[in-house]
DNA sequence: TTGAAAGCGTTACCAA
DNA sequence: TTGGTAACGCTTTCAA
């Protein structure tokens, strides 16, 4: 079922239904219902390549993330939130997933494909492989927008604040009293891990705190990763008595080690998460974190994109603000492990 | 840049390009050299739209899901796995979020969308608010395939075994000496909310364990959702002493709610999960819980969904089997609570 | 083995 | 206001 057909079933020319289809205003009303008659009839729908193909136009946008792994929901808010940026706006997306662990040129293959069919942008959202990605491109004018993403000039790039809430948090076990603060960090090679490792010790620098080296663990950004990590942070000879993560599952992965050794967090030693997962508020105890949400940054990254495409740079650059959030797994150090710390 | 400019720069013909991006195997392998150099020179990617129109063929199938709320892993990990089983078979996907619970007939919207858009077939997982389309869709031979649906006939659809999971649960329920089993239920107008709790009765029917309405809460399949229905259920004269839930999210939710009033899943009351998300080892106590795994059946669904487009209905009506996994929220009903039970 | 040319389904220009 | 027709970028027959 073409235009052709129904342009015959109808009795008027390919044009016509064409413009029916496009509500183009000069066609007789009378021409507009008998072939929106046929269509409905027949249930024809625009073949949408050959559109594509005649306007040279996809109003198709592509969006890549990270392979989820460990069932962390952070992505699946992204993808949910953009895709549904997109559809108000007349966009459609397409997804892939960037294997970006064990395979760092993953992406280069997405965007490509991405470009065969033709999307008028992409947003990168892996938040930590891309540099190769934006090297590549962002001299070639194709609108393409990267969040967190660690260069400078010329690509467009959403700002992530890390140190706005990393800052608070801080500040928040500093007036606790912690001395000996420690990090569950991701794995380095993510750029956006580098990124949050850097803020943190500014925020340290900033709060006065001391910060050690040797309370930092580093490990992957999973539930699996956080119980390992902070099994590794006990068993050093004077283990922190806070410790920040990288993500929520991380914390949550640590919560479980703690667990297994008879602590818990907020009393015998402060946790402090990152995301703020819907699941931060349902954890036992609700977890103290810092808000990055998915939503909010997936959103801005449609709108940067659509500004890109449509040619205003209005607010190329903009900035998320990460932001921290109270609850009850932060407290002041245990007196045991206080009156050790100070003998360092 | 199309095949042209890349034919007039090689000094062959448009028709032998295709022939080189086709991988045609009669071409001459000096041809192939030359054009292939221009090719990756120009870095020239042949335009999808224009293949597929030409093709008569996409390559693409849809899958559509609910939209996530809450932040449940569940969907990513179908989204995720569905696309990589169709990426190894020379698949693209279209991926619709649809809006089950505000609005039935989105899923109708989705559907014309992707068929526009020349998509070879449709995986329906939306798990409960696909009746009207597969009415709509299983006479008219557009390959379609559907999870835990509610209908009989024609249209391809993965059956679901609730029971299998529920059988072994509800057993190792009824071993423990528990006799008042209550149910957090999903909203049953979502078609798999009924299935399960259908499937419950027969399986406590099966265990000879009398099943009691007045122990069953109707409330959302989310963190919030179990919070409250669990509160509902404590509000009882007489609670349960072992409670099912429909998904993990919503078991977490109830954990909460228990801890509140200083109960302790396991101890003082049993708790099972469904799902098996990665996260339910990591609860406290670690969920006791009924697998349903999402990556197995994406992996299926697309696997019969290529089956019918390829004309093989091989073994078109495959089965998804639950499976109980015990872990530490379940044990003996307390001696309290099971005085009081029997005086009913 | 190669090239010319006719499609694929739609849009958009130009005449009428 | 309508219709004829040339694109859009590619594939695929058919001849050579």
């Amino acid at each position: 079922m073409n235009i052709g057909e129904i342009a015959s079933r109808a009795g008027v020319s390919r044009a016509t239904v064409s413009r029916v289809i496009n509500d183009v205003a000069t066609v007789d009303p009378k021409l507009v219902r008998r072939v929106k008659a046929v269509i409905n009839e027949v249930g024809y729908r625009p073949n949408f390549q050959a559109q594509a193909l005649a306007r040279g136009r996809t109003h198709t946008v592509g969006l890549i993330v990270s392979e989820i792994s460990g069932g962390n929901p952070f992505f699946a808010e992204i993808i949910l939130h953009f895709e549904r940026a997109a559809l108000e706006n007349g966009y459609e997306v397409l997804i892939s997933f960037a294997d970006t662990e064990t395979n760092p040129d993953h992406v280069v293959t997405c965007v490509n494909r991405m470009r065969e069919r033709q999307v008028e942008g992409i947003a990168v959202l892996t938040f930590g492989m891309e540099e190769a990605l934006a090297k590549k491109y962002q001299t070639m004018g194709f609108p393409m927008v990267f969040a967190g993403a660690l260069f400078g000039t010329r690509a467009l790039n959403i700002r992530i604040n890390y140190l706005s809430g990393l800052r608070e948090a801080v500040k928040h076990l500093a007036e606790f009293g912690h001395t000996r603060i420690g990090y569950l960090s991701g794995r380095l090679f993510w750029s956006s891990m580098r990124t949050r490792y850097e803020a943190l010790r500014k925020a340290m620098k900033l709060a006065g705190v001391v910060f050690d080296k040797d309370l930092v663990a580093e490990c992957d950004h999973t539930l699996e990763g956080g119980a390992q990590g902070m099994a590794r942070l006990l068993s050093l000879p004077k283990p922190p008595t806070a410790v920040l993560c990288c993500n929520d599952m991380a914390a949550i992965g640590a919560i479980k080690t703690l667990r297994a050794r008879n602590l818990e967090a907020g009393r015998d030693i402060s946790l402090v998460g990152f995301d703020d997962l819907p699941l931060a508020a349902y954890t036992q105890p609700p977890l103290t974190t810092i808000r990055f949400a998915p939503s909010e940054l997936a959103k801005m990254a449609f709108e940067v994109l659509l500004d890109a495409i449509q040619g205003k740079s209005r607010k190329t650059n903009r900035e998320y603000k990460t932001q921290f959030i109270l609850r009850e797994s932060t407290g002041a150090p245990r007196v045991k492990l206080r009156k050790t710390s100070p003998r360092q």
